[in-house]
DNA sequence: CCCATTGGGTTTGATAACACAACTCACTCG
DNA sequence: CGAGTGAGTTGTGTTATCAAACCCAATGGG
């Protein structure tokens, strides 16, 4: 598709996460819904994308897709690796959303093992410093094709 | 739009920038790019659909959009407080692609202000430690419309 | 003066993505 | 036998996206 811009990662990964329903998909999964009508009705996505965005997301190895059942043949969506790396991602977007996009209340609650109501915070993975704008500096950028 | 599934703030937050192109546009202006032409140039989105994404994201109160000269008029765009704490999802979303799209080395890396390559953790706002799939759990969901 | 260039878009016409309902297939259950 | 479930696919429109061309106001060079 965009063969054109920067060198990116964010725009590798808007490729496979990027469309409409993916992430609403994978946080569905995520949440543990793992069956096709299921997934369908819980993102008000339609039928015939959800299976696309599916099958795009189990390509790319987000999802695995299991058959549960021989006869009638069934399937569930499993989240790997992968998908379980993206979820501070859906946890920080949902974050944003609750501060600068709603209004009201959060619709969704996590709890953390540790006992209280999850709040993410992105540090830096050295000092442990909270992340802020104007904390950091790219050194190095993709080059614009 | 979507008017139909869960009540979620993430599906509010792709409404605002889960358009193609929309994030890529904002990590150019992360990156300090401010003028129309650039960030066209850079991202590779179409000169027609940066201009709508950008006005949607201005009246989202994502980007400012500022005159920064009278004759011809010339326009700037500039990142909010909404854009700056939206760094660490573009962050996230970066360091998955790296890890997990890409092959090959990170086409972008980032320094912290302390001085080492930065790598994004997702930490729990209260004990501190690392946000895994299995550490968390969901206490209350948004419904289903 | 005349022409090209810059900046910030809008218009146009073709192509691709999406939405919605209906349909299929392979069973199971009453 | 008929209804229901699960997991999609097909058919038919509507909407969004794309690339390229165009517009306008000003500025710079010859």
């Amino acid at each position: 598709m965009a063969a054109r811009g920067r060198e990116c990662s964010i725009a590798d990964a808007l490729e496979v996460v990027g469309e409409r329903w993916s992430l609403l998909a994978l946080r569905e999964v995520l949440l543990g819904e793992r069956r096709f009508n299921q997934i369908a009705e819980n993102t008000g996505a339609s039928r015939d994308i959800l299976a696309a965005r599916l099958r795009k997301l189990v390509d790319a190895g987000v999802l695995e897709k299991r058959q549960y059942e021989d006869h009638p043949p069934r399937f569930e969506y499993l989240p790997t690796e992968s998908a379980k790396a993206l979820q501070p991602v859906l946890l920080g977007l949902m974050q944003w959303g609750d501060r600068f996009i709603r209004q009201g209340p959060p619709p969704t609650v996590y709890e953390h093992d540790c006992g209280e109501e999850l709040r993410v915070n992105s540090v830096c993975a050295h000092c442990g410093e909270p992340i802020a704008s104007r904390g950091l500096h790219a050194v190095r950028l993709g080059a614009v094709r």
